[in-house]
DNA sequence: TTGTTAGTGTGTCATTTGACACAGTTTTTC
DNA sequence: GAAAAACTGTGTCAAATGACACACTAACAA
């Protein structure tokens, strides 16, 4: 079966988790949409629902809270090619912690909660595919996280440098530093040390 | 069915992820086995893989790595009553980067893989609560460490009091600290301003 | 274009934190 | 029960960090 050589990569993406029939994977297909965003456009309102996860083919976006002072906090920024959602929102179906806006031009997948839901609900298969994704997105995750906070601000960036070097690329230096849980001065004098040493 | 008091916990526990037939929670309950430890003694070795999920019941136990100056960094510190494993060895079948040991005599349940593997393969509905059970607790775990990581140490410490104060009370100071990603000399500064204010 | 806004580079200074030192306490071991 | 080991409380000091200030640049809208 041929699609969009776009959501070609996506079902490589997928595939990349367990063999999947070309049947099964044609009935995921069905249920995700693909979508575009112009920079600054919200993918994602502060206050309201999340009922998707994404995929980002092309762009990036920046998703953050805001605290008392109104200054963004950043919990992540994504890049092609991972799938994600906000946890807290979608698993609970609580109004959304957080904001998320196209840092660039921004094309991307959507699956609904309902195709979510219809897709694990369709045979054993799929079921297994979903979970088998969701278990390994979340656990992967959650050790870059633990690893991420038991590291100094120089060995965090040090490994975005590596392991990310597109986002610290295309990110705004306040996001950047924001999500590394610095100040964009530290993040400034880390930089100026590495350029100079 | 009646079980011994210490498993109808358990299964009390398992029941809070959703409904389960009894006999498949009979099924489930097979595979698991209750042990014990002393204080001291070690629960999961450093390098040998893991290949259980644990479950505390009574006591608690600390789960760390070794730096290079052979510190002991401060993982997690368990108890009563959460499944949790050593996720990048039990997903991976890496050795384990971890130890961990019993901070008091411990009463915990085990589930070995192979337990596990076979009750996903037993049916629909256990296949689900598993899911549901690694999906909520890993994301729970994430959503807590990434606003565990978002706080400043007094923040953190006063977290703890609120939602773990008997961890609070029985772990060493070094180890708390050393999860709360701060020197031991910074929590005495914390507790000492806590309680002088 | 021009003005306005948002974002960035960089210096100073106060605060927080970690590293070290060492005495006192508790726990373990024989 | 005595010695050893591990842990805890607390002080001093240096280093790291955040807050602030301000000039400079880039992006955007009228």
């Amino acid at each position: 079966m041929a699609y969009l050589y776009s959501m070609q990569a996506l079902i490589d993406y997928l595939n990349g988790f367990g063999p999947v029939s070309e049947a099964n994977m044609a009935f995921l297909i069905k249920y995700i949409e693909e979508k575009t965003l112009k920079k600054g456009e919200h993918l994602i309102n502060l206050g309201q629902p999340v009922n998707s996860m994404y995929c980002i083919e092309e762009g990036y976006v920046h998703c953050f809270a805001l605290n008392e002072e109104g200054e963004r906090l950043t919990r992540r920024i994504e890049g092609p090619i991972s799938c994600w959602t906000v946890l807290e929102s979608f698993y609970d179906l609580e109004p959304s912690p957080v904001e998320c806006i196209a840092l660039s031009p921004v094309k991307y997948f959507e699956l609904s909660r309902a195709g979510y839901d219809a897709i694990k609900a369709e045979n054993e298969e799929l079921n297994g595919l979903i979970s088998r994704i969701t278990e390994r997105l979340l656990s992967n995750k959650l050790i870059a996280t633990m690893k991420f906070s038991s590291m100094t601000p120089e060995e965090r960036y040090l490994d975005m440098v590596e392991n990310q070097p597109d986002v610290v690329k295309v990110a705004p230096v306040q996001a950047l530093a924001s999500f590394m849980g610095i100040s964009r001065e530290t993040l400034h004098r880390i930089r100026r040390k590495l350029i100079t040493s």
